[in-house]
RNA sequence: GCCGGGGUGGCGGAAUCGGUAUACGCGCAGGACUUAAAAUCCUGUGGUCGAAUAGACCUUAUGGGUUCGAGUCCCAUCCCCGGCACCA
């Protein structure tokens, strides 16, 4: 009797782990471009000590895809690194009282860890960590190169200030409790008033509040239209497409120039909305709007300075709150409808926003909800100027006669009898002619808001002159905007991007946020007190650091580069690259500079040959913040002409969440789970099987620590199959049509990310095998095959164990689907359930035999009963169609 | 409110083109092995009625429709999840 060999899980992962890593298996050669896959995981930012489970599930569905992809033919990268700079990194040093830099060199050692006992083939020869400052130096590059192309700029701005993280926020960071899934908390302690409706802190969960802070800012909404048309080119999920529509929010609309009565000032409103015009009543501007007090007659001044006041003590968000009681003052005067001479009450009201459009809004009050609530209120006429699929033509006197949507106008002169998409083009073209407004479209999206008031990222590498400042010198003085033009829109003068990189971080101890309004470094001359670039003067540093989304704007195209030394020329052209569109000289002289080349953060041969990423795998929750800004940067450095394409992620795939027992991790629940445990306790290829087995890669998936039992159970079967099944020369026809079955589903499911349907079927063959008692090696081979991107120590080990292979199991070739199997002959079944006729059924054997068996309809049994008769039904049998495959 | 995606056993979840609904796993029940337990293996397991491994009826959120045939297609209703939201 043949001795038992058991499953000793623990041994056979540490085996393999370690000869992967010292075969460098998983670093590819990536001078060979042929056959590229560049599988890039989203990199964790580590604020924690360690991988959570979310991380094994999502990074698990990333490597099952690329050991797929390696087998059947792609030469795959799968590098791995640390979004380490950061808030929450910083964060994290915070609580538990350490340095950043003392965290991170325990808790990155820690993630490293991890990821490799998951048994990820990632490349451990190519790793990035943002806040190394071979990594920084080049985000520090990447801020000079959005300065010099004047996309870059200073700004006044009303922010997002969390108080309990002490800085500012962008809008895509301030969220509801529901987005954030965090319980919203006030900084003090006291009751949040509309939890609902509270704006939080994307990480703390603290009510933010507004500040004005002169920030550093990127020219986004430059590219908004980009942003916006390349999403039709691109692979990702709709739901993320849509997203980023939503957030880009391009409206096409128009905007209106009104006269003031008795002034010679005019009033300009935005609107999408212009056919409506006939029916404008008033018109209301935001209480911060800059007219707010000339437009106001002198015995109306006290009452709306009384409401100024008052509307300045209300968060943006609590005023825009739905179904809050409208609140307004009337400023004495009136604007002139042009359009019939009506004279509009203008008012001030807080639902009014002044960064929507020109701040102010004209009043439609029958054809718009909140304009028609504001206009009862304030006894306001309303004119019915659309009449709405219901034909109602009466006057509109409730807020269900209130038609928004569709119609046909009325009571409008010219537009009168048109559809009121029809009406808007031809009032736009009206008001332009006429001169009385010009089209304009406005954009939800804003410009990214760059400075961090904070210690831990990059320093923005700036010099702030005052002496050049007063002389009205700036970098601009000398140099042309390579991409835009904007300069003059605000005050350059006194800055000049620093040429020598990196602006070290230096180590303080004293870094924690003050909330002050400037970032830690700012009490540290020894680090801002520069010279001047350009007059040799005294000068001062930027002290901000840069928003973590810069970092991770671009890592993707370092990872190939890593390790080459990239800072000599390359003789490489991009001038094939370049954009066809004519060039400032500026530009030109600057991609000159780029062919001859100095130093880049990456080899251009390199990015040539594995760029774009191939796959991204990540989570949704990107959808706007990081998946945003990196195209956005993509797209401005391929216009500098770095690169040579301007989707760095043409394919995108989100990943789900993962729950455990039916609700959320959270710590509070004490529902954590450390993967360790449960590698130590099952093994990591259980953990792995199980993690992909849970549902579908995209949907929520519910761990269940019975679950993962089973698996354990599964491999030990599995083993057993492989090493004590006695073996046979000839393999079944259940087990053959099964295995034939299960490796074209594989070749299927896998590429969809069918992951859980995958494994079914893997157990469904192993059953079957076990079943027939005896197995053959062929089938073993096929097996090892199919197992392995799941369970790929396992598969492994009986690959080169038991099965004597010279090579890895992740060099092999995926099996094909062997035709050689199938029979070549055809019948005509009739199909019988239960006893009657449901059916006739053509068999044909001489293709694919499982998939192409055809239901032909028979319209009814009596049909049959004919087809029968008349012989056209060669055979009549009874069929259970779950082996209908075997019968044949 | 608008725009997406869903609702299938005790649970996670399967089901190509409309063709025996509940694959695979968990759980549960019974059995084998064992002094016993664990582990392992075998059998059963949608519901109701039934002594039944006889049989019948019902069953994919609810109600209707199309079809020989509907989890799947169409209409209506209810519920859940995600995104957006006084955006002019």
């Amino acid at each position: 009797m043949e001795k038992k060999r058991t499953y000793n899980n623990k041994q056979v992962e540490k085996k393999w782990q370690e000869r992967w890593l010292k075969g460098k298996i998983y670093s590819p050669n990536l001078s060979v471009p042929d056959k590229k896959f560049y599988n890039l995981y989203m990199f964790p930012y580590p604020s924690a000590e360690g991988l959570h489970a979310g991380h094994a599930f999502s990074s698990t569905g990333s490597d099952v895809y690329g050991r797929f992809q390696r087998m059947v033919g792609w030469n795959v990268f799968q590098p791995i690194g640390y979004d380490s700079f950061g808030i929450h990194s910083e964060n994290y040093a915070i609580k538990v009282g350490e340095t950043p830099q003392t965290m991170l060199k325990r808790t990155t050692n820690h993630y490293e860890r991890q990821f490799k006992s998951l048994g990820h083939g990632y490349d451990w020869t190519r790793t990035v960590t943002t806040s190394d400052v071979d990594y920084y130096r080049w985000t520090q590059w990447l801020f000079v190169e959005m300065f010099k192309s004047d996309l870059a700029y200073r700004k006044k701005v009303e922010v997002n200030f969390c108080p309990s993280c002490k800085t500012v926020l962008a809008d895509e960071q301030v969220m509801t409790p529901a987005q954030a899934m965090k319980e919203p908390k006030n900084f003090d302690g006291s009751p949040v008033a509309e939890p609902d409706n509270a704006r939080i802190c994307e990480r703390c969960g603290t009510v933010v509040e507004k500040r004005d802070l002169e920030q550093w800012l990127f020219r986004i909404t430059d590219y908004a239209d980009r942003l916006l048309a390349n999403l039709a080119k691109i692979d990702w999920p709709a739901k993320i497409k849509l997203a980023q529509k939503n957030w880009i929010g391009r409206k096409e609309g128009i905007e209106i120039k009104y006269p003031i009565l008795n002034s010679q000032f005019s009033i300009a409103v935005w609107t999408s909305r212009p056919d409506t015009n006939f029916g404008a009543t008033f018109i209301v501007i935001s209480p911060e709007h800059p007219d707010a007090l000339k437009l106001t007659n002198s015995d109306h001044r006290k009452e709306i300075e009384d409401y100024i006041k008052v509307s300045k003590n209300i968060s943006k968000y609590q005023r825009i709150a739905e179904g809050r009681e409208k609140t307004g003052a009337f400023t004495g005067s009136y604007a002139v409808n042009q359009l019939n001479g009506y004279k509009m009450p203008i008012f001030i009201a807080d639902f009014v926003l002044m960064d929507v459009g020109t701040g102010a809004v004209v009043g439609v009050p029958g054809h718009d909800i909140r304009d028609f609530q504001f206009a009862r209120k304030f006894k306001i006429e309303i004119k019915r100027v659309v009449i709405g699929t219901d034909g109602d033509e009466s006057e509109i006197a409730e807020e269900a006669q209130v038609q928004e949507e569709e119609g046909k106008m009325v009571n409008s002169e010219f537009l009168n009898g048109l559809d009121i998409h029809r009406a808007t083009v031809k009032m736009m073209d009206y008001l332009e002619d006429r001169g009385w407004g010009k089209r304009t479209t406005s954009y939800h999206l804003r410009d990214w808001l760059i400075s961090r008031q904070r210690y831990w990222g990059p320093p923005i590498p700036m010099i702030y002159c005052e002496f050049c400042a007063k002389r009205e010198i700036s970098y601009f003085t000398k140099h042309k905007p390579l991409i835009t033009n904007h300069h003059d829109d605000w005050s350059s003068f006194g800055w000049f991007p620093e040429e020598n990189l990196p602006v070290e971080l230096p180590v303080i101890q004293d870094y924690k946020p003050e909330g002050t309004g400037r970032g830690p470094l700012a009490n540290h001359p020894e680090f801002y007190r520069t010279k001047c670039p350009h007059c040799g003067g005294e000068a001062r540093r930027e002290t901000d650091v840069s928003d973590t989304f810069l970092d991770s704007s671009w890592y993707f195209l370092r990872y190939p580069s890593v390790g080459l030394d990239v800072s000599h020329s390359e003789s490489s052209d991009l001038r094939t690259s370049w954009p066809d569109r004519s060039l400032s000289s500026a530009l030109q002289r600057h991609q000159t500079q780029i062919t001859n080349h100095q130093s880049l953060p990456w080899s251009q041969e390199v990015t040539r040959n594995w760029l774009p990423v191939d796959l991204y795998f990540g989570g949704a929750e990107h959808s706007v913040l990081h998946l945003m800004y990196a195209r956005f940067v993509t797209m401005v450095l391929k216009d500098l002409g770095y690169l040579s394409f301007e989707e760095p992620f043409p394919t995108f795939y989100a990943h789900g969440l993962l729950i455990k027992d039916g609700a959320k991790m959270s710590k509070s629940r004490g529902n954590v789970i450390n993967p360790d445990h449960y590698i130590e306790k099952f093994g990591a290829d259980a953990l792995r099987l199980y993690l992909m087995f849970l549902g579908p890669m995209d949907a929520k998936s519910d761990f269940r620590d019975s679950g993962i039992e089973g698996m354990r159970k599964f491999l030990n079967r599995l083993w057993e199959t492989f090493v004590n099944l006695p073996r046979t020369k000839h393999e079944s026809v259940e087990v053959l049509s099964k295995l034939h079955k299960t490796v074209k589903k594989l070749t299927k499911d896998i590429s969809e990310f069918k992951y859980n349907t995958s494994i079914a079927a893997i157990m469904e063959l192993v059953n079957s095998i076990r079943n027939a008692g005896r197995v053959s090696g062929a089938t073993l081979n096929v097996l090892a095959l199919l197992v392995a991107p799941f369970a790929p120590h396992l598969a492994e080990e009986v690959w080169v164990e038991v099965l004597n292979k010279k090579y890895s199991v992740h060099k092999a070739t995926w099996p094909s689907y062997d035709e050689k199997y199938l029979s070549t002959d055809s019948v005509l079944v009739a199909v019988q359930v239960n006893g009657k006729l449901r059916g006739q059924v053509a068999v044909k054997l001489d293709k694919a035999a499982d998939e192409s068996y055809v239901v032909a309809l028979a319209k009814s049994d009596q049909k049959i009963s004919n087809w029968l008769a008349k012989g056209k039904i060669k055979k009549q049998i009874y069929v259970p169609s779950k082996i209908l495959n075997f019968v044949i």
